[in-house]
DNA sequence: AAAGATGATTATAT
DNA sequence: ATATAATCATCTTT
């Protein structure tokens, strides 16, 4: 309810025109107006064709696609601003000419009849652009919050939120769920999921810190979620995990997945699963370069095979990479209400691996 | 329309 | 610098 972007504008509504005694220093006040004026392009030189601004809007935005159209409503207002002021100016400055014009030949009249000291002419000059001058500046200033106004309607993110698709969050989720214990992708995890996401990477860290505490905020409300991206991914993971067991020549367990694959409905699921889990064992690996794809899904595995114990046996790696704090006792979402631990879902059959959309 | 979900911003701490 | 926590403003669902 209380637009608080363009507050610094607000502060000064009309400085003292009156006492305009000592102006000849550029006042600081309508140096800001002007910068400002220049710098949102209101007062720059005339940008031709509609064309070349666009062309130029889209080289300077890069990656966002959408944005030309979300910002050609504002630009299309801006220059609307733009004109108005600039028509005002003109018709000022044609003005104050017209006034000034007209006071010196009433003067030279005048000295005909009486002497008339060029001093006073002067003087009479700087009265009137002095006059005009603040005219002018009320104008800038009002230009000026137009302006902010218009920027804050249009360009606050937030006012204009479009939800990311449904598939870039699937690639969010399905990231977050299999890293589930260390949910910190780097640098470079964050720009590959943005190019893959289409969205950028200070959006992708939003995602990640929204989706950090409310994931923490509230466990269970996040679990079906969870299992079900964590069923997503073990399709691949076990069918990677059975290459690698098969691959270091040990005889893999006796059907080693076939209990859990076909129908992925955790028993009780990892209720208990993860979190006590990775108590035992605070995971993340990194170091190690044998199977630097089966790390990635050991957070999955765990969530569906809590009873496998061959194969989390095999892939328990105790690294402790420890990315801030993480420490000793628990994972990135120790320190937690008491309440929210609990984890009251019941109803243990009921997960669906449907794909529902 | 109310409630929930969600992306972005802000304040604060490390 | 980056993470968390709280909050905002909007979108979506009910």
């Amino acid at each position: 309810m209380k637009p608080v972007i363009y507050a610094h504008l607000a502060e000064k509504p009309c400085l003292s025109i009156r006492g305009a005694q000592e102006e000849d220093p550029p006042d600081p006040q309508l140096m800001r107006l002007d910068n400002m004026l220049l710098a949102e392009g209101v007062s720059g030189p005339e940008k031709g064709g509609g064309s070349a601004a666009a062309a130029a809007a889209a080289a300077a935005a890069g990656g966002a696609a959408d944005n030309s159209i979300e910002h050609s409503d504002y630009r299309a207002k801006l220059t609307q601003i733009r004109q108005i002021y600039h028509t005002e100016l003109e018709k000022y400055e044609q003005a104050c000419n017209e006034f000034t014009t007209h006071v010196m030949n009433l003067l030279r009249e005048q000295s005909r009849t009486r002497p008339i000291s060029p001093k006073e002419i002067e003087r009479m000059v700087g009265i009137i652009h002095r006059k005009f001058s603040s005219i002018q500046m009320q104008l800038k200033q009002s230009t000026c919050e137009a302006v902010m106004i218009l920027r804050s309607r249009f360009l606050d993110a937030r006012r204009k939120r479009r939800n990311f698709s449904k598939q870039a969050t699937e690639i969010l989720n399905e990231y977050f769920y299999s890293h589930l214990s260390n949910p910190y992708p780097s640098e470079e995890a964050k720009e590959e999921l943005a190019k893959k996401c289409s969205i950028t990477v200070s959006q992708v860290s939003n995602w990640f810190g929204n989706k950090r505490i409310r994931y923490k905020k509230n466990i269970g409300k996040f679990q079906e979620e969870a299992n079900l991206y964590a069923a997503k991914t073990a399709v691949t993971a076990a069918h990677a995990a059975a290459a690698a067991v098969q691959n270091s020549q040990t005889n893999s367990p006796t059907t080693p997945n076939s209990g859990s694959s076909g129908s992925f409905n955790l028993p009780n699921s990892g209720d208990i699963g993860f979190l006590s889990m990775q108590s035992l064992n605070g995971d993340s690996y990194q170091g190690a370069q044998v199977g630097a794809n089966v790390q990635s899904q050991v957070d999955t595995l765990r969530h569906v095979i809590s009873q496998t114990a061959g194969y989390s046996d095999a892939l328990a790696v105790n690294t402790m990479y420890s990315p801030h704090g993480l420490s000793a006792n628990g994972g990135w979402q120790d320190a937690m209400t008491p309440s929210s631990v609990i984890s009251p879902t019941e109803g243990p059959g009921s997960v669906h691996s449907d794909t529902s959309n």
